[in-house]
DNA sequence: ACCGATGTCGCAATCGCTTGCATAAAAAAG
DNA sequence: CTTTTTTATGCAAGCGATTGCGACATCGGT
């Protein structure tokens, strides 16, 4: 097979570049890459003609043949889940700072997509950075990427038994201070509303919860625990159930944004209020939180620490290949966001301090609203 | 250079399949592509040997050898921006129908990055998908793709004058709708906060609030036009130059969700009441809308449908390409979704029906409610 | 039994770039 | 003025997969 016709070839080679100076590839090559071989006057010969024909080298070749891709595989369950979207930001911004570039995929929550999304990335990129589909119940496919020695990085859902790094929330410190706070305010029937079982966050979360009820001599009602999904309409089945209670629940515990505002859109709608008739708190702090009426207490989640520390844990994987088989579990911790939601009515002027702080968070009006 | 010792690599090859067999290298790629002139039984043989040893194709010599690479470059101004976030979503859904994948960067609304993102793209994708940044003022770079031959599609923020197709919304209509509901409600002294002068989506939204005003024969004052940037600090600034106007406006139009939340946070907090003391629109549909105290009357636009026609134009064009040159300007309409905070308060009630309608968006959870 | 048709498969080149080794020229050493 | 060393460059293999073309074998036809 001849090589392809140059005249009707739109990129621009190396090879072109050698022609044009009448030297040889290999010597472009390395002059491209300052090796010291090469003589000075050479060098600038090469590289002015690269910048006069608009030379830009051709990464897939490069990758092929240096065995890698400068390409960072994430796996997430919802691109547009606000959490999701930090994360994303986060591992974005560091891989661009060290060269690399991202390939987003989602599963959708979806077990089967996961697996699809997982084989795909397996064989274009250096490295996995992965959050775990509520669904996933099996994790083979994880740890055939292990097997064919790649760099991965669970955050916020990680499986129990693979080695690879994590990047969590500190989820039971988390759930106990939000609990804490519906006790202190003289919440006492507590409701826990959650996703699916099966899954650690959600059993440190439970846990989290459970010892805040304990520290504070609350009884634990199973009644009050309800293990649905994450999402908006998981949120509303549970809040209905929960309502369907002889004793009902005098306080919500939320475990994602999702089921929060679900929960605010349902009271509403039967006309229970919110502190008033009912506490609520959040683990989550999608800033429609701090705008609501009345705003929801919630756990500010680094999402953008998240996604941040867990791109460079694997760029580090990738890079130090080999060394340093040790696998790090990172828990970052969350801040509390005391809002009305959670504040029995009585006191709520005096205990929520009026104020609020604008945070800038990267210089590009990405702002978030912190309220107090 | 010796081939690499095939003991010490990790992944498998045709060659490791074909040495196995006995046969040659060309006659497994041709059974594992399924080439009529391969022998059924050989087939057969190569495939179950293939996935005896785990084999998977390596993508990187195929995108070489094929020149192409199944990749498609997303270049968008924020990642975690409602808007952007879904038009990633729509992106991904079509790439992953279609067996392509998304790699997605962020220029940050900066012009540099996005000069950076863009020729870190035009290497190893197949298309681009781009939205420009609120600083960009050259288009050479894109000018530069295009001459490459890459498939250019843009979303939402276009430059003027230059072969590609583009995705965008009907900003006028939706401008002049949002701008009518304001004067029908009886506000007659409307702002106009906005983006950056030079973008062509401010001058179509100034346009259709402009031919709004005239349509109902209100008069267009130079001083209630406000451009500074789509971001929340923006709002603030332009927000705080209106309060300074002798003759105040009595309705904001706000081209962004990010301005209409700095309308809001700042009017509360010079206890403004809106919509008693002044009414607001805003371009925009972020869900935080819905359950502000008011609720915001707002423009859904349709993201998710702009990224999934971007992502279709793009990859029609990669798969046909030379064929068909011409290009299209796609105009997604928008739902005007009106709510508390364009309405008088005299007819709030009997304006706005008082249900809620649950949008269930694709399956996985991700649901968006609308009120109207 | 000879010949062309048909069916299967291998050789080798190629995508664009990198790099170990050889080589040639120039410089330094003897 | 040789010999050794240094400096600068070229050759060619190889990353893994694809594919045009040729090779060989089998088979039917006459």
């Amino acid at each position: 097979m001849p090589r392809l016709d140059p005249s009707r070839r739109t990129t621009v080679t190396i090879y072109d570049i050698a022609k044009k100076l009448s030297i040889s590839a290999s010597t472009v090559s390395r002059a491209l890459r300052n090796h010291p071989d090469i003589r000075p006057e050479t060098v600038e010969a090469v590289k002015d003609m690269a910048k006069k024909l608009n030379y830009q080298p051709n990464t897939i070749a490069q990758s092929l043949r240096e065995r890698r891709t400068k390409l960072l595989g994430v796996i997430v369950p919802e691109i547009q889940q606000h959490l999701y979207g930090s994360v994303l930001n986060g591992i974005e911004e560091v891989a661009f700072r060290k060269g690399y570039q991202v390939l987003v995929s989602k599963s959708g929550e979806s077990y089967e997509r996961e697996l699809m999304q997982t084989y795909a990335l397996s064989n274009q990129v250096d490295g996995v950075i992965a959050c775990l589909s509520q669904h996933t119940h099996k994790i083979d496919h994880f740890r055939q990427l292990k097997n064919q020695g790649l760099p991965l990085v669970f955050f916020d859902r990680a499986p129990e038994r693979l080695a690879a790094h994590r990047v969590l929330f500190d989820n039971e410190a988390g759930s106990f201070a939000l609990t804490e706070n519906l006790i202190r305010s003289g919440f006492t029937r507590i409701a826990y509303l959650s996703g699916p079982e099966q899954l650690a966050v959600c059993q440190e979360r439970l846990s989290g919860y459970q010892k805040a009820l304990e520290r504070y001599n609350l009884p634990f009602d199973q009644d009050l625990v309800i293990h649905t999904g994450f999402g908006y309409q998981d949120g509303r089945i549970g809040f209905t159930r929960l309502m369907k209670l002889e004793n009902r629940p005098d306080a919500i515990f939320a475990a994602s944004d999702q089921i929060a505002t679900a929960v605010v859109v349902e009271a509403r709608r039967i006309d229970l209020e919110i502190p008033h008739h009912l506490g609520l708190v959040a683990f989550g702090s999608d800033p429609v939180h701090a705008l609501l009426h009345p705003a929801i207490t919630g756990l500010h989640p680094k999402g953008y620490e998240m996604g941040s520390t867990a791109a460079q844990l694997c760029i580090q994987e990738i890079e130090q290949a080999g060394k340093n088989k040790r696998f790090r579990t990172e828990r970052l911790t969350t801040e509390i966001i005391i809002r009305h939601s959670s504040i029995k009515a009585s006191g709520e002027d005096s205990v929520v301090s009026a104020y609020s702080r604008f945070h800038k968070r990267d210089g590009f009006g990405d702002e978030v609203i912190y309220m107090y």
